[in-house]
DNA sequence: GCATATTTGTCCGTATGTATA
DNA sequence: CTATACATACGGACAAATATG
């Protein structure tokens, strides 16, 4: 029986793609409930990390040689993954990692507009999720000043998740999580982000204060300009 | 000790000859991309259409033989569906058709409020949508006429359905596809379901009026307040 | 356009661990 | 506790679709 914990294999893929490679020193992660599960934990990371980049080609060959897994077990995997659309299948052809295009990015933004001001707008506060918000602007002031843009990049996506958070709903908590891959991967597809995200970080700052100081209207109204700003920003910038 | 779930559906998982029949009938049905999605097509729509009640085990012998599909298949396909909640994997015990309970009712009704009201009182609105909207409360009117409870049902679904359209989201319609097919999951674990639509079919036709009539407010509150009575309604009958 | 190699889609057989009777 | 059924995982096989020279 294979035991999923044990022997960190470097695998070498020194092959013609060179797309996977990154997956040397996955195997030395803890044991999950399934294989299976363990893979598609790996390959969603890779792909959220962006050691996967979009559009890449994810050979089921390479896939098993790579982690030491048999094709089965991959295939599964890769149907989870495509079904939470961080892959998608092109028959008889492969799968890739998902590459969205301008207009996933405006639904994207849609989406997040009426579940993010929603939240804003009418949830329940509490005052611990509320000091989450608060955390996450904080995050995202000690990751300017260290000058890590990658730091930025993730301390805003806390404070959105924290956002949405809020509303208390596991199910808005997993698709605001789906939403926020998506982003990842639109970052990962371009390349002028090193900046992107540093003019928002007074607009989080102003929505925690006016959500603390119980302006539900002006928080919900600053999340709208803001959605629609970082949306016309990215698209000014994204390419195809 | 434990006990399975019932295990009796339309699929006849019980016995080896009965399942001919409508196998031989859907199976008459050729496969559209590839065999893996047309079963995890086929098992989806047994389980909504609630042929496959919640809590039923799915062995994957029965699905292979039943469907005349290898394992890998219906394991592929499983992992699918586990994927999109559908379906809720026990490590080495089997896959089970989910079974909602309160507390996952009360996160559904959660996640509604958010988006419902969120679209109806942001979205920038198109009269053809709109129109959809209206279609859906006149389907509720004549299936009430008609007597038929399923197709009551069904029409408040698609109205709700029409309501998060109004946004214009493929994301956020995928969404609340899901959060519909679990409601549907709670009707079918139930037992006196007969007559639950029907007090809200007021509630459809005035908050179709108010969006009509341009008054976005009152229809968004509206909403809530049909969501909050439903919620309750609802959890009064509900079992564990 | 054709022949060939590669990859996917699907099936089968088998071994082993786990849960249940 | 033992026995049985089943889920998990592996590896091999082959046709069909696709990519490649």
């Amino acid at each position: 029986m294979k035991r999923y914990g044990d022997a960190v294999t470097a695998l070498d893929l020194s092959g013609p793609d060179a797309a996977v490679d990154s997956l040397a020193a996955v195997r030395s992660q803890a044991p999950r409930t399934s294989l299976t599960e363990w893979v598609a934990d790996a390959l969603r990371e890779e792909v959220v990390e962006g050691r996967l980049r979009p559009g890449s080609r994810l050979p089921e060959q390479r896939i098993c040689t790579a982690l030491k897994v048999s094709r089965n077990t991959v295939r599964e995997a890769m149907s989870q993954l495509v079904a939470e659309r961080v892959l998608v299948r092109e028959p008889h052809r492969g799968v890739f990692v998902a590459r969205p295009d301008r207009a996933a990015i405006r639904d994207v933004y849609r989406a997040r507009r009426v579940i993010e001001v929603g939240v804003v707008r009418d949830a329940e506060l509490d005052s611990e999720r509320l000091e989450a918000v608060r955390a996450a602007v904080e995050e995202g002031q000690g990751a300017l000043a260290g000058g890590e843009w990658d730091d930025l990049a993730s301390a805003n996506q806390h404070f959105h998740r924290a956002l949405v958070a809020l509303a208390g709903s596991p199910r808005l908590d997993q698709q605001m999580a789906l939403l926020l891959a998506e982003m990842r991967l639109v970052f990962h597809g371009m390349s002028g982000v090193r900046g992107f995200h540093e003019p928002y970080l007074a607009g989080n700052a102003r929505i925690h204060e006016l959500l603390e100081s119980g302006n539900r209207a002006a928080a919900a109204d600053a999340v709208v300009e803001y959605l629609r700003e970082a949306e016309e920003h990215l698209l000014a910038g994204y390419p195809e």
